[in-house]
DNA sequence: CGGACAAGCTGA
DNA sequence: CAGCTTGTCCGG
């Protein structure tokens, strides 16, 4: 009879257990068949990793497969599950979900191939990924659909953007072109069938795609195409590694793309002319010129912007999560979100709420448990007034805890949220830039630049009266002078040196190993040449020159069992 | 992970 | 020593 090898779906559980394929489910049962097994006497979820295996245990110590639940992932994502459970340090089971059906899929759904030859509409695409891939740079207002068609043109194409609201927006554009299109997750049946073309966000790198033959990232710049929880997988690294294996071309389109990118593919650029007109105009206000004594972020560039009753305004004020920082009035601690470590605020109802997650806690220090907090830094609600006042009209607040739509009005004022929920604009304004690029992260610039990227898309081009407003006192730095002169290329030259020397990423690997059982873990990880662990301030930050070799130091570690233990290779901040 | 079972603690 | 808590082990 036939054994299969299953690895359940229970957190914290990485091992594989073998049982008997009754004959009944012979035919169904695959590698990366979905499947309920008995194990310890519960039921519970796995996927089929292999049959047969070579060192199985003998038929008379098995149990039989309880049922076949579906579909799964294909052999060769299982594969690539492997492969991401050492790079970022993790379970493969966290993997195979995410390259799993969200339901259950009996049966595989037709193929539903058109017949239909598209014609490749973007000639840079098309050499790119003749060549076999590449990073493409379009300035912010441009149309990333001829790309995609250039990528589809070559054969069954997963394309993944960072927001699903603009995956199912391409989609329909597809589809109105005559393509066959699967958005994931809801048409995981539908995409493992074999469509034309696989749409989705970050999990779409995970999705099925038979006779996948090109790929295209949207937006490579952006930080949603990363996991902000742990694992900290990076949905463009993934399409890299499973292209590379089935020597897929692969296309990484961004206004402008990370050092990572550029690191992995050759670059292609429009003409500067062309790429120029694609962005709005920058007016970089130098607040170090003014009087000390009184400093404000409403300086008179912006107030003269403000009054110009024919323009829509949106002031940002800040980034998401710091809109107030908290900090315990006994033991100074800041308050944190105990899920995602994010700043929290205090709600109406006297919660702490955290923007980042919607986490909700009691008023008390994680810490000390004291109850009492002061306010570090003046909200936003504050900044409304004044902005109001010094606009002569109405001014709305935005922030990510407000309503989705917020009312029609000519100025609004919030945190990094606005740029998400504001639909169109004439004048984006950044009143305290610095506080993004000077933030003591090492990718503080590329995310600096993905603000000015996103603020660049509400204007539109220089052409429309587009404007972005950044007020700074570092009017020279490498990311301003980029967006003013609508050349992103020259902050990376900067940027590649500093990570070279520091050997940052992608010149270097590192992971933070934080939580209560971190000392217990870390001194069971056994010492691996090149892999050096220190201990910071808050947690342990590992080191290697390479990715796999720390992940595969970091996973011979053995997890204390129990212990809140989190392992962030790369975390995004 | 979560059930099983053993060892440890408490109060009558 | 019953009845409960806490800890460790292990699954096919």
């Amino acid at each position: 009879m036939t054994v299969a090898r299953v690895l359940p779906n229970v957190t914290g559980l990485d091992k594989q257990f073998d049982y008997l394929v009754p004959e009944a489910m012979a035919d169904s049962a695959r590698p990366g068949t979905m499947v309920r097994v008995e194990l310890h006497g519960r039921r519970v979820a796995g996927w089929i990793l292999e049959l047969d295996p070579s060192d199985a245990l003998s038929e008379s110590e098995l149990k039989p497969i309880a049922r076949i639940t579906g579909c799964g992932p294909a052999p060769d994502l299982l594969a690539l599950a492997d492969w991401a459970a050492v790079r970022w340090a993790a379970r493969r089971r966290h993997f195979l979900v995410a390259a799993s059906p969200h339901r259950a899929i009996p049966a595989l759904a037709d193929l539903r191939r058109t017949a239909t030859t598209v014609e490749p509409r973007s000639p840079a695409s098309t050499s790119l990924l003749a060549a076999g891939g590449g990073v493409l740079r379009l300035p912010p207002s441009s149309d990333p659909m001829p790309s995609v068609l250039s990528a589809v043109a070559f054969g069954p194409t997963l394309v993944v953007l960072p927001s699903i609201d603009g995956a199912m927006l391409l989609a329909a554009r597809l589809r109105r072109s005559g393509l066959s299109v699967a958005v994931v997750p809801n048409d995981w049946a539908a995409a493992a069938g074999g469509v034309d073309v696989v749409v989705g966000s970050r999990g779409a790198a995970w999705a099925p795609c038979p006779g996948l033959a090109a790929a295209v990232v949207i937006d490579e710049h952006d930080e949603a195409l990363q996991e902000e929880g742990s694992p900290t997988w990076h949905a463009r690294d993934v399409l890299i590694e499973r292209c590379r294996r089935i020597g897929a071309r692969l296309l990484l389109v961004s206004p402008a793309p990370t050092l990572t990118a550029l690191e992995w593919g050759p670059l292609t650029r429009p003409p500067h002319d062309r790429e120029r007109a694609g962005w709005p105009i920058i007016d970089v206000i130098d607040r170090s010129e003014e009087e000390p004594w009184k400093r404000s972020l409403v300086t008179s560039e912006l107030i003269r912007h403000l009054r110009d009753h024919e323009r829509t305004v949106v002031c940002i004020s800040n980034t998401t999560g710091r809109a107030r920082l908290l900090a315990c009035r006994q033991c100074r601690e800041l308050a944190r979100c105990e899920r995602c470590d994010a700043a929290v605020v205090l709600d109406d109802a006297g919660q702490l709420a955290c923007l980042r997650c919607q986490m909700l806690r009691p008023k008390v220090c994680l810490r000390c448990g004291a109850g009492k907090f002061a306010n570090l830094r003046p909200g936003v609600t504050r900044l409304r007034e004044e902005l109001e006042a010094a606009a002569n009209r109405p001014a709305v607040l935005v922030t990510g805890a407000g309503p989705e739509h917020p009312r029609e009005a000519g100025v609004y004022v919030g945190t990094e949220a606005a740029l998400h929920r504001v639909d169109r604009a004439d004048t984006v304004a950044f009143l305290d830039f610095d506080r993004e690029l000077l933030a003591p992260r090492y990718r503080a610039g590329e995310q600096a630049m993905a603000l000015l990227v996103r603020a660049a898309r509400l204007v539109g081009p220089r052409g429309r009266g587009g404007r972005v407003l950044v007020q700074t006192f570092v009017p020279h730095h490498d990311v301003i002078q980029a967006a003013l002169l609508s050349d992103p290329g020259r902050m990376i030259d900067g940027e590649r040196e500093r990570r070279r020397m520091l050997a940052l990423p992608p010149y270097g690997a590192f992971a933070e190993i934080s939580g209560a059982g971190s000392d217990q873990y870390v001194s069971s990880i056994p010492s691996a040449e090149g892999v050096v662990i220190v201990r910071g301030d808050e947690q342990y930050i590992a080191r290697a020159d390479h990715w796999m070799a720390l992940g595969g130091a970091l996973n011979a570690g053995v997890r204390p069992p129990g212990a809140r233990l989190r392992i962030a290779v790369d975390p995004p901040r």
